[in-house]
This record gives C-alpha cells, sequence and structure tokens, in this order.
DNA sequence: GCCAGTCCATGCAAGAATGCATAGCATGGA
DNA sequence: TCCATGCTATGCATTCTTGCATGGACTGGC
C-alpha cells in the first residue's frame, strides 16, 4: 500500500473535524482542552497543506465553505474510528474476558496446574486458559505465552519475573530397584545407579555433584525429553529419577533412594511480560497463579 | 459531543498502523517518508499514551501483540478515512462538476448573462449554474455567491477581483418624453426633467452632477429599486433613465437625451472568493466570464 | 448608541518533536 | 565461524509547535 496519500497531519484533521462540529475554534480548543490559537493554526496549516479553503473567515464566527463539507464528510468517520481506538484501548485494560497463555513444565502441567486451572475457570469463566506443557522455555518475548512456570529466574530484564515457592526435590526408584542395588544408604553407594535423565548436556550431573553424588554420562544411559514418560519409567523401576516431593512421596510404587541425603532446592518462577501491568486479566491469573502456588 | 476520547495523538496512531502494515519501524518510516527514530519514538509515546502494549520488540523486527491486534482493527478503518480524505482534497482541484453561484446586477442577469450561461452549459455540462440577480451586492465572504459581476472594485482585500470591461453609459428618455422637456441639447436643459432613481442616497445624483449636470432630489420623483422595472418605465415615457449603451442603443423606444453629452464610464468587475486558486471549476467559470464579457 | 461578551489573529518565549549520526544486536548465508 | 545486512535504541542540535498575553472586530442586549 501507498502510504504516501495520508501524510498530511492527522491532527490538524481532528481540529477540522472537531471545529466543523462545534462551529469555532474556541469551542474546539475548549472541546479538546487546548488553546484556541492552536486549534487555529492548525486548521490553517491543513488548508494549505491540502491546498483548500475548509473555512471563510467571516467576522463573528467561521464559515464552513462547500470544500470543507466535502472533506467532513470523510475526517468525521476518520472521528469516529479514533473514539473507537480509544474506547478499545481503555477496554483493554478493564475487560478480564479472554485467552491467557500458561506455559510450564511437564509435571507442574499434569500435576500441579489442573486442579488450579479448575478453581480459576470457576471463579473467572470468562478467562479462557491454554496450557501449554514443554519442558522448552517459552518465549514470553515472542509471546508464546503469556505466563511460564518455571524453576529458574528469567534472564531477560524485561520480563516480570516472581519466585512464588521453594520447593524440593529428591530422588526416587522403585524399592525392587534399590534393593537390586544393594539399598544404598550413602550418596557413594549410588554411584552405580542408572539415573533417567532429560538430554546429553550436562546440567544435571554437575548439579547432582555438587550435591554430593559422584556421577558420570554413564550413569545416564537411558534419555527421555518427556519428563512424564521420564517419571513412568522410573515408577517401573527402569531407574532412579529427580522429582518434587509433592510428587514423588504420594506415588506408593517409588521410595526415596535416598533417605539421609539433603533434597535439591526447586525454586518456582512466575514470568510474565509487561503487559501485566495494563491487562487486569493477566494480572488476575497471575496473582491467582501466585497464591495458589505459594500454598501448595 | 465528548471529544475528551479523542485527545490521543492521531499522528502517533498512524505510525502504529503503517509500522503495523509495513512489519517495521524501519519499513514504516520509508513508506512514510519520515526517519525510523521518529516512527519508534511515536509508537513508544502511542503506546504510553494508551497505557498499553502494542509490539514487543524481539531483537530482528517486531512482534503486534493481542493488544495491538485488537487497537489495528480500529485503527484501520481511521487510515482509510484519511485516504478518503486526501482523496477528496486532490479531487477538489481536478473535478470539474458542481454548482457555482453567479450574482449580478438585475441588468446584466437579464441582458447580459444568459447567452454566455448558455454557451458555458453547453461546453461544461458537468458545471450547474446559479444565477442571483440583485442589486445589493452579496457577500462573497459569507459564500452568497461564487463569483460577483460589478461595476465596481471590492472593498476586502481578501477577495480576488479583475476589471473585465470599460464600459458606457448614457441618459436615454422616449422621444416623446423628451419633446415635453423642449428636446434639450444641454446640460442645462436637464435640470428640469424626471429622472428615475434606485434609492433615496445621494450617489446618483453626485455622480451625474459630477459629469456637468445641476440635479437637486427634486429631479427624482420616482424611485425604483428594481433596475428592470425602472428601465421598464423609462421606455414608458415616465423619465430619464442612465443605462448603458449595450442595452440602451438597440431599444427602438428611447433615444439618448443628449447626444453630445460625453458618457459615464461603467466599468465590470469580477470578483471571486480564495478558493479560485484551488477550485477548478470555480477558475473555469470565471475564466469564461472574464472572456466573454471583455468580448462584448 | 453604548457596553459587555465572545470571537479570531499575532508576537513572543518555553517546550516538544524531529533528523542525523551512531551504537548495539539479531539473522542468514558463505 | 565469520561477515554482511537490516533492525531498533539513544545522544544531541535544530526546527517546529504550543500556550500565554494581547489586540482588534463583531454580535446582541439594554
Amino acid at each position: 500500500m501507498d502510504w504516501r496519500s495520508t501524510t498530511f497531519d492527522w491532527n490538524r484533521a481532528r481540529a477540522f473535524l472537531v471545529t466543523a462540529e462545534e462551529g469555532s475554534f474556541s469551542a474546539a480548543a475548549r472541546a479538546l482542552g487546548i488553546s484556541q490559537p492552536t486549534i487555529g493554526r492548525q486548521v490553517a496549516a491543513l488548508e494549505q497543506e491540502l491546498d483548500v479553503v475548509l473555512f471563510e473567515r467571516v467576522g463573528h464566527g467561521l464559515q464552513l465553505t462547500a470544500t470543507g463539507n466535502d472533506l467532513l464528510e470523510h475526517v468525521r468517520p476518520m472521528g469516529e474510528a479514533a473514539v473507537r481506538v480509544s474506547l478499545t484501548a481503555a477496554g483493554q485494560s478493564l475487560s478480564i474476558d479472554g485467552q491467557v497463555c500458561i506455559s510450564a513444565a511437564e509435571i507442574e502441567a499434569f500435576y500441579v496446574l489442573p486442579p488450579i486451572v479448575a478453581r480459576l475457570r470457576e471463579s473467572h469463566p470468562g478467562i479462557e486458559i491454554e496450557l501449554v506443557a514443554t519442558n522448552a522455555t517459552s518465549d514470553l518475548g515472542r509471546r508464546e505465552a503469556d505466563i511460564a512456570v518455571r524453576s529458574f529466574r528469567p534472564k531477560q530484564p524485561e520480563l516480570v519475573a516472581r519466585k512464588v515457592r521453594d520447593g524440593r526435590a529428591w530422588l526416587y526408584a522403585t524399592p525392587d530397584y534399590l534393593a537390586r542395588l544393594g539399598n544404598p544408604t550413602t550418596a557413594a553407594d549410588l554411584s552405580k545407579g542408572q539415573f533417567l535423565g532429560f538430554d546429553r548436556s550436562d546440567t544435571l550431573i554437575k548439579g547432582l555433584n555438587a550435591m554430593g553424588l559422584s556421577l558420570t554420562p554413564d550413569n545416564f544411559p537411558v534419555i527421555v525429553g518427556n519428563q512424564l514418560v521420564q517419571w513412568e519409567l522410573a515408577k517401573q523401576g527402569v531407574g532412579i529419577c529427580i522429582m518434587t516431593e509433592e510428587v514423588g512421596d504420594p506415588e506408593p510404587r517409588v521410595v526415596r533412594a535416598l533417605e539421609d541425603f539433603p533434597p535439591f532446592p526447586v525454586p518456582t518462577w512466575l514470568t510474565t511480560h509487561r503487559e501485566l501491568n495494563t491487562s487486569r486479566r493477566l494480572r488476575v491469573v497471575f496473582d491467582r497463579l501466585a497464591e495458589e502456588l505459594s500454598a501448595c
């Protein structure tokens, strides 16, 4: 599209519109809350810009010319659209109905979020929730999600982040598997165990070793990207899996691998984009998540 | 109407519209012929003004937010109306069809203008002519007429005026009436004559006396505001009437009252308002009138 | 006919918007 | 991996716009 044809000053068009509707520069100035000389000059500038005569200055007051009348016919819908823009913008901060997309790791999405979302839907039926269960960190900057539930603080400084919980994770395995390992009681006993890993990076190894274990990539013969599948494998005795205590403890098929071992700290961070400050809908969901996640 | 709701900067709305349509600040800047920092700052200012987030700045390029999309829906018709404004304004100088109102003194409207208007209508059928025959000088400032045909230069400096003709007027009466006056041959002989006047002001008396006559209000027993009626009275022998030679000479019922008396100069001025410079229609009619009136 | 009220036009100083130059950064291809 | 390209963000000098104060002119009522 060629935008050159709209290069005339739109504010001057507004000055013309309000002047024509109100009947005088002074009245238009009062209506818009700006000064009368400004209105007069804006209209004069528009006349010069479009090379037309909009008003005939006739002593007291103005007289709309035929040309001005023709133009007014098209400037008026411009103003009506502007009103809708303004109302829509104001409504964005007020109307609560609409979609909110929450991204969370698979475990949270499966075990933690469903009851929270159910209660939210009950109290705010107008808010539609899209739940994205992925271990990949959704990019809030690209609006892949509105709110992310993560176990780390986001790096981007333009995002809004709040730590809502300090959780704990333990190592779990079936009693059967542990028996095969010789019922380990110390960290050293686990160095021959098989662990379930997320990927081939050594992030998890380093983390576990920092807690006192001494593992190598050989301890991770099974790599499963999907955390739910990983947990299912652990429950079937394939190996040792790290899991938050809220999920691991109630599971009858597994037990903690080392009872006297310190837990792994797992913080929960809520992250959202800047619209938190302007969208009431986003604020409602964010606050609810923060409240519920801190409580559980 | 409450215009407060449209107080946001319309130019910023345009910056937003073009940015959203073109996909980037730089592209929008090129399309509008202004600089990229300006576009970026205008959009940022609009976001702050409306308290919404329109774009997510994500490295290379921008990402329209849901809010931005909602607002775009209403800004787009604003832009479409703006295009129509621009096209209409440009068309005002180009389209020739429409009305033109010509004001003229009764004599000109009756004897001179009809054939001119007929030829104009033939060559430009799209131009509709409204002819106002009145001795009162129409106020072009108030758009009571577009073009005025007058025998004097307008006082208002903001009007466009051109002298198109130097005509001459004489004193006419019926031979019968002149015989009753004793067939006058000098100016002094006419001081007992009965003249037909327009009104009770002494403008006409002063003018005639300046030419060498010596008249008083007593010489004007019959006052007729309508020039056509006045001329009809003269043709029926009621008195002496001043008339342009184009009208007076062809009339068989009257003769010049004083053959050797110098004629009264009667210039013809065409006057119009400032739109002559922007309205092609007005220009066509004005030029045609100037041409035809100078020729006759 | 006078006077109060209201309107538009203009000079001047303060404030805001703009453009240029440039830095910083992400993307896609050799 | 490096480079070329195109994007956004920012500092600074300039230009443009705005508001205030004021003058001049017209309208309507007493």
